[in-house]
DNA sequence: ACCTGAACACCGTTCAAGT
DNA sequence: ACCTGAACACCGTTCAAGT
């Protein structure tokens, strides 16, 4: 259990609503302390710096994002409907991006989506093909290495884990392009 | 011509020296100041307010940067060419890629990559297709309507000016993507 | 365990005043 | 035109001290 006392609570609270109304430049110890009813001293205590006070509060804002879910029946529409959730997601979740951008966990959100695709490939029998192009933004690897899901094939997460060739995986994904766009 | 004091172009050059060895946040007027040799408050009769000055000096790297020029003599590996140049730039410039983010001005250097698109685009013939589907980041139109360029053909830049329906767009890149990588 | 007050070393910005 | 000094209203953070 994480520390729940009460104070806590509402400094991150406070916090939340002082992003949410304002961006996150708008957040100063002073002012969140003043909200709450405290010293600007006392957060320190609660929650550390006031970079420790952001991670706490995107912590709780990445655990309130409703999950990625597929929608529809074929491989097809299903792996589509997440690409659409994803979208959706950022489009609407702005504030959430910049937050995480800005302590350097963009690639947090990203995430997400790639356990929810992972899932469907998984399920549409994709192993052969990804393994042999492994998708995957550069630093997520690190998240894959705790991920443990049994809808997700070994295969995948395997190809997850390991080193990626940003470089192979920029070149086919132009060629693909190329070849849908050039007739 | 634009204020060319020698104390402004000091100013922005310290500036930018700050920036590209501690990034953006250890840019301060009293540190800038004094690597000048002026009084803190000398920085606003020159360049104005920190906002400006980061305006500022974010001007003179996008003028800086080597311009994105296409390579190889069929269209596809012209084509391919740009996007590479594009990554490339994307790689290296991270810290004006962070400052042009901090402004809001991130799309500035997307554009660029467009502009250089487009004229490759036109050499291909490719205007019939590229007006079906106008690619286009939704805030990148504004800058098209400045655009002056003999290479560009006029049907592709109206496409640019005009709103992009980005729905259609992604919907659009989503579908010839699963089919790339669907069989 | 929880909180306050004083204190330090910073900020951006305005403005009157100097040359 | 160019620059300074004083001043205002802010910051984040530490630490000794209180209960």
């Amino acid at each position: 259990m994480t520390d729940q006392s009460a104070s806590r609570g509402r400094i991150l609270v406070a916090t939340r609503r002082l992003i949410e109304a304002d961006g996150v430049e708008a957040v100063s110890m002073r002012k969140v302390a003043a909200d709450v009813g405290l010293a600007p001293t006392a957060i320190y205590w609660h929650v550390g710096s006031r970079e420790d006070l952001l991670h706490a509060v995107l912590d709780e804002m990445v655990a309130d994002l409703p999950p990625i879910t597929a929608r529809g029946t074929g491989a097809r529409d299903r792996i589509a409907s997440v690409a659409r959730a994803a979208r959706q997601e950022f489009l609407e979740q702005v504030t959430t991006l910049q937050l995480a951008t800005e302590l350097g966990r963009g690639n947090e959100l990203s995430f997400r989506t790639q356990v929810a695709l992972a899932r469907e490939m998984t399920a549409a029998g994709l192993e052969e093909q990804y393994r042999q192009r492994p998708p995957g933004e550069l630093a997520t690897r690190d998240l894959w290495a705790e991920v443990d899901d049994d809808d997700i094939d070994p295969a995948i997460r395997e190809a997850m884990t390991g080193p990626t060739d940003t470089d192979a995986l920029f070149t086919y994904s132009l060629d693909r392009l190329l070849d849908a766009v050039l007739d």
